[in-house]
DNA sequence: TCCGAATAGATGTATATGCATCTATTCCAG
DNA sequence: CTGGAATAGATGCATATACATCTATTCGGA
């Protein structure tokens, strides 16, 4: 018998929900070891490719409500790792990675491209940039739907 | 200018949680006037594929955490949509879709129908059915490597 | 038979996520 | 210039999710 094999689900949100869940553990699993989760290494990456950037435009960059930025950012800033300036805006909160937060970053990669590498080898290199791709081309599609008037 | 769009992520956890965000907030906006949260809807969905089920069966094919159905299904518990039985073996918990679960189910199956329809009218049907095989194979892959031994 | 190992969930805690609502600030029509 | 509309976040709350740990039950070998 071994392991009961998982079915599909009829609907595409719960496929998504699934798969996100799954590789999240792997992921989490992996990073354990440096006290990051997959969420707050992932904020940690975009802010050093983003480089300082509003709170507002890192929520849209990572399809993430701004009051949830809020929350995890607040978690992260607690570690020490971020800074957050006050705009030329005045309300918005310019958000970058603290010399802290890039040692961390950088103490995690390694394990984080270690997942990424062992998963990528699991699914097939040709399968697996596919699949980002085409997940990318949707989540864009949805995206630029929902910042129509 | 118009919408900024969103850049790809190194991350392929990252990609698939964007996206499953993204998506979730049209399903659970969809949703909405029933009450339901996608997950439950996800919840009484699988139940009503499945019928009677333990609880850790519906973890495995949701693949999610048997502890955090306890959490999860207790909520629905609480509007009486589910049943729970001891099993034969007394310590599983045996759940069922309740009358009221059935009926709440079918009146929230035409919202989720919509949302599911236009998700996928605006991904292209051929596109969208192909993704959907995609991310179920890499989770069946994920699963069935993580039941070894 | 009996006892230790394994299993199914429950409980407590921490993070993740979004909404409704609120405040502070900016923008814009008049 | 001024006052109302719009915008950027903050706050409080509810749900989502998993892990460590605990209890109850079952299983397997001596």
């Amino acid at each position: 018998m071994g392991h009961p094999s998982i079915p599909a689900l009829p609907c595409l949100c719960a496929t998504f929900r699934r798969a996100a869940r799954l590789v999240s553990q792997r992921y989490d699993a992996a990073l354990s070891p440096t006290g990051l989760t997959i969420t707050q290494f992932t904020l940690l990456q975009a802010l050093s490719l983003t480089g300082e950037v509003s709170q507002g435009r890192l929520g849209e960059i990572l399809a993430m409500d701004s009051t949830t930025l809020t929350h995890t950012l607040d978690i992260i800033r607690r570690h020490g790792w971020i800074e957050r300036r006050v705009g030329a805006d005045r309300r918005q909160r310019r958000i970058s990675l603290s010399p802290a937060g890039k040692a961390q970053f950088e103490r995690a990669v390694p394990l984080w491209q270690q997942a990424q590498t062992e998963l990528r080898a699991l699914l097939g290199e040709q399968r697996s940039t596919n699949l980002m791709n085409l997940v990318h081309q949707a989540t864009s599609a949805v995206a630029e739907q929902e910042s129509l008037p």
